[in-house]
DNA sequence: GTGAATTGTCAAAGCGCTTTGGAAACACGT
DNA sequence: ACGTGTTTCCAAAGCGCTTTGACAATTCAC
């Protein structure tokens, strides 16, 4: 069933049916109603690809789905994305995603910008003076960046949280109870907020003119068996780290079992605070011992992201151009006051 | 730059310029090294909207994503889906992923099929008797099925894992070190997985004369917390079971944290074997107590899935319309000896 | 009852591509 | 010179929709 069926089948011009399907005004109520009577019961539907042809618009976000394995945990991504759906839902948009490795993001970014399948990209993961930005910039297609590139000027769209604030807060917290042997279990270094939530902790340590040495850095992939690696290898160090932040939740999954088989107590003898994706299969809350964290739910900023895109298409702006979100410093068992060596 | 302006500067036809784009044999390989050397100057490419209007093929994989927040697991999804995307990106194929909330699957995938967005479509997290089966069938779409729909008869092209096998061979193994207490952490009961790894419990512990009280069966979503509350139940039970099987290793994490509470021992008072989608930050091995699984990779699910699906729809065929893949049964430290009571 | 303003409808052009059905252009043997 | 094949290219017709510009039909003011 097509458009100039329906229209014949109601002794219309498919102009009419169009109009009167796409809400114009100049058609008369009575024949809008009829019109849609007769699209329920042959369950016409327009077809995309020549609505698309002919407006320009596609009712799709793109986003380049990265494929490399371990790469990022897609744990994030998945949660993300069922932000950004939640959201897409609601104005019928839809994603097109096109899986890419590592080495062809910029690629298949370019790709499907001028496909003309999508009205607008979203880009992640966003690395220090990442290419992407000026690609992005440069290709006449809305987009919206899920964090922030560092290094470069900050005058593209985004959505960020504060990195640096929340990791700078941790770590006052921490010295504040009088630890002074820090560690940070970060990222993959190349990433933005690895980036900026170093710079944080870095900052608040210097305050009180601390260090933190390089031994007591680690950056490896988001997931939980690096981060029972990484923690392991401060406990060995000669100075022991009694203070530890942690870039994720699942990092801090490893980082705990490294601590507990090491005969030590979170919270007693290790202090931990870890940031917390709002991860709904992994709530610091119920760890056996609670984790202090630096919270901000990547599902709604996945709901503000489709907002501000779809937004932006339908042309109902104006959005800020660049949001920074707070992060909630919530104060659990997993930290405590510096053991008295 | 599109087509007309391409050949306008090439001084070719359209027809031409597209012939030489796709490989048709019609036209002089000079003609074609012309072409080619111009779309790489110009950096054309062909929209893909008017592409599909005229061909009527998308290159594009449909699939409906849940959005219902914790009606299962996004773990799972975003593995599998990386597993799709890994073999889609291969061949230039790319999803379009329509949002949709539980009570409008259905709505959701009629859409999508009729959109002429899609060249086929994707369904997974089936449940006995499921309605999707003959929407899809009626729908003149090629589709796929991961799973498969209880009860419903298996005339549609699905892969699925053998789910029933899976939960027999474990249970047998229990049998064989002694246990008469069973039960059983399942997905959500209307799930087809659910049916099917019930079954296969039940067939087993039948064979010994044994039976799985329904008080010993827990249905609840996939993550952790459920899993915890799930077993602290069967820790109270006056007839602690001593045998427990558990439809994923992420309900197993939950699990385990009440046995620990509980102050037991995993693999002598209390016996676990999780079903285990290899899910990249989850890793059975690593467990405190390495978990005994039966293992199934989500990911390779995907891969061939989307390889069938892509294969299709380019008419690659035949495929083989039925699959069901074996489980791996791998034994590790949480499964032992029944303790004598 | 007239002309102007408003309303409801339509025919046709176009969006950018593929594909059908020819038609030039060239080669070849006779 | 002619017919016969091949090769190489083209004009034009869609694909299914939106949208422009124009035209009947209706309403209104006076």
């Amino acid at each position: 069933m097509n458009l100039k069926q329906l229209s014949e089948l109601l002794g219309l011009s498919q102009t009419t049916v169009s109009r009167a399907l796409n809400g114009y005004p100049e058609v008369n109520e009575a024949t809008r109603e009829r019109v849609l009577r007769a699209v329920k019961e042959t369950g016409y539907r327009p077809n995309k690809a020549a609505q698309r042809l002919a407006t320009g618009k596609a009712g799709s976000i793109g986003l380049v789905m990265p494929t490399a394995p371990g790469d990022y945990s897609d744990v994030h991504f998945g949660e993300f994305l069922t932000g950004l759906g939640e959201e897409a839902v609601r104005h019928d948009f839809h994603f097109v995603i096109m899986p890419a490795d590592a080495n062809d993001e910029m690629g298949a970014l370019r790709r499907l910008a001028i496909s003309g399948d999508v009205d607008a990209l979203f880009v992640a993961y966003m690395r220090g003076h990442d290419p992407r930005v000026p690609l992005l910039k440069s290709l006449s297609v809305p987009f919206l960046v899920h964090g922030r590139s560092f290094g470069s000027e900050p005058d593209y769209p985004y959505l960020d949280i504060d990195n640096e604030g929340a990791f700078y807060d941790a770590t006052k917290l921490l010295l504040q109870l009088g630890h002074t042997r820090f560690a940070l279990m970060n990222g993959p270094e190349p990433l933005d907020f690895a980036i900026r939530r170093k710079r944080g902790v870095i900052a608040a340590l210097a305050e009180r003119g601390l260090e933190l040495p390089e031994d007591c850095i680690s950056h490896t992939p988001m997931t939980d068996e690096p981060g029972q690696a990484a923690m392991e290898r401060f406990l060995q160090l000669p100075e022991q780290p009694t203070a530890v932040l942690c870039s994720s939740t699942v990092l801090a999954l490893g980082a705990i079992r490294a601590v507990t088989q090491a005969g030590l107590k979170l919270g007693e003898d290790i202090s931990l605070i870890a940031h917390d994706d709002v991860l709904p299969h992994l709530k610091p809350e119920n760890f056996s011992v609670p984790l202090t964290t630096t919270r901000s739910p990547l599902r709604a900023a996945g709901v503000r992201i489709a907002q501000r895109l779809i937004g932006t298409i339908k042309q109902e702006g104006p959005f800020p151009e660049q949001e920074l979100w707070k992060t909630e410093l919530i104060v659990r068992a997993s930290t405590g006051a510096a053991p008295s060596r």
